[in-house]
DNA sequence: TTATCATTGTTTAATACCAACACAATAAAG
DNA sequence: CTTTATTGTGTTGGTATTAAACAATGATAA
């Protein structure tokens, strides 16, 4: 489905945006990405402040909420068609810039209704790295990925968002499979384990480790190794796409019996 | 904390109600109980349309979504201090009351802010059946327990967001300990077990499930039986308060090791 | 008063599961 | 060809889970 909606400039946004958007509620997606054997976010930076945040966005007032995060994340990264959790919604009353922005940012003025308190939904998402074509959006400068342990301070509580976010995925990676978004096609059991061991931070038994993913049933093996590494050959692997819908839908574990 | 809030009266809240709340955004809260071996919830009738619905609420412009929630279960129950877990939020377009509504409901006019598109936070809550005081509003005719597998059609969407609300109540039971807020002060361990099944819909192994649960070590078994039923006396046991919190802070399952 | 009944409390046995370890196979580098 | 670091696979011992056996007990009814 093409999402076709009113583009503003900056000018508009802050003074008319309220009549297109729900007031008082905006959304932010934390994009997860992985590569070099790291997880990483992308992250927007301000034109004007150069303060640093969650990529975000606001809801059109006949637009589903799943479908506005779904418009932010492809407004960011190009994507389409990717999976967004969405994982809690954020309404503490310190969620309010302060008047001084308005001498900072250009072209807001002291009754701009994104001076407003907000609660924000917050939704993750992941994504492979390299189908991402980061872009900022009208009022920020920059947009790109930050490893997830060197990311800044973000404005207002987007810090604890993320916190929240990567808690809420690694509650996830017990329940429900992972990797088909963020690894290439073909992946070889050690690229697999590095990314749950750098989601879940900590070391795995690469043997255990093996068993149990195949125990889920959802990995094929390739009659190919990956080649050029400096020691023995990696077999390649790729997710069979219908068990790992499968998964995804009904999870990988069970209540008490 | 005492909350002191105005007390609107139907007209002035149909009309002015955005006045003094968030518009287009409500919270709705789940509330289980435990009776005679039925899961319940509480729910609110409509004064004119007798339609049934969840008791939901709205967030003043100066208030914490949480202590928002807080103060919605506090008017329909009398309780305090109870343990509120969002779990959605639901913002499908279909969220709106019809324009037909206006004939059926006193006081409401056509430009009443209530008949726009709501954007809705989910929560619930376990509470002590007996120190429940079901209490409806200025806009309901009733408020009462319904068995879980007795609810009737409800309002809107409210049937969907019931039914996430259980899945995440079964999903919570896998990781956090439950009953001290169902249950009364002392109870027996087939009290505790048929808790857990009447919540997952299953039966449980009685043996096994005693040996799990007295492994959590939030239990404390007392010196005394539960007499007067017709066969041999169970022991009743008691949390231990500490342990519990504990438990609900750090969770009982772990990870991939 | 006593046998019966249904349920509870405890123990034990069979099974599945999982962390930890051992060792052979192998691609690349020298 | 040998060395090296890593991968693929198998084994083991301990733990957790499931399932069953059996004794204990309070109420009920003969």
């Amino acid at each position: 489905m093409k999402i076709s909606r009113i583009e503003l400039n900056s000018e508009q946004f802050f003074e008319t945006g309220d009549k297109y958007f729900l007031p008082h509620l905006s959304l932010d997606c934390v994009i997860f990405g992985f590569h070099d054997n790291q997880l990483k976010i992308l992250l927007l930076q301000w034109k004007d402040t150069f303060e640093w945040c969650l990529p975000g966005g606001f809801i059109y007032k006949d637009e589903n909420i799943d479908t506005a995060a779904a418009r932010t994340l492809n407004s960011r990264t190009g994507l389409d068609q990717i999976h967004l959790q969405q994982f809690h919604t954020f309404g503490g009353l310190d969620r309010q810039r302060g008047k001084e922005d308005t001498k900072k940012i250009k072209n807001m003025k002291g009754n701009s209704w994104l001076l407003e308190r907000f609660v924000t939904i917050g939704y993750w998402a992941l994504v492979e790295f390299s189908k991402v074509v980061p872009s900022p959006d009208e009022l920020s400068s920059d947009c790109r990925w930050w490893n997830i342990d060197e990311v800044p301070t973000l404005i207002l509580d987007h810090n604890n968002i993320l916190l929240k976010a990567l808690h809420s995925l690694q509650q996830n990676l017990n329940d429900y499979p992972i990797g088909k978004e963020l690894l290439p096609v073909k992946f070889t059991m050690p690229d697999l384990q590095s990314l749950y061991e750098t989601i879940l931070n900590k070391k795995l038994d690469r043997r255990n480790f093996q068993k149990k993913v195949l125990a889920m049933g959802i990995l094929e093996r390739l009659n190919e190794r990956k080649l050029g590494g400096a020691h023995k050959a990696p077999f390649l692997y790729k997710f069979n796409a219908k068990k790992y819908q499968k998964a995804m839908r009904d999870g990988l574990r069970f209540g008490l019996s």
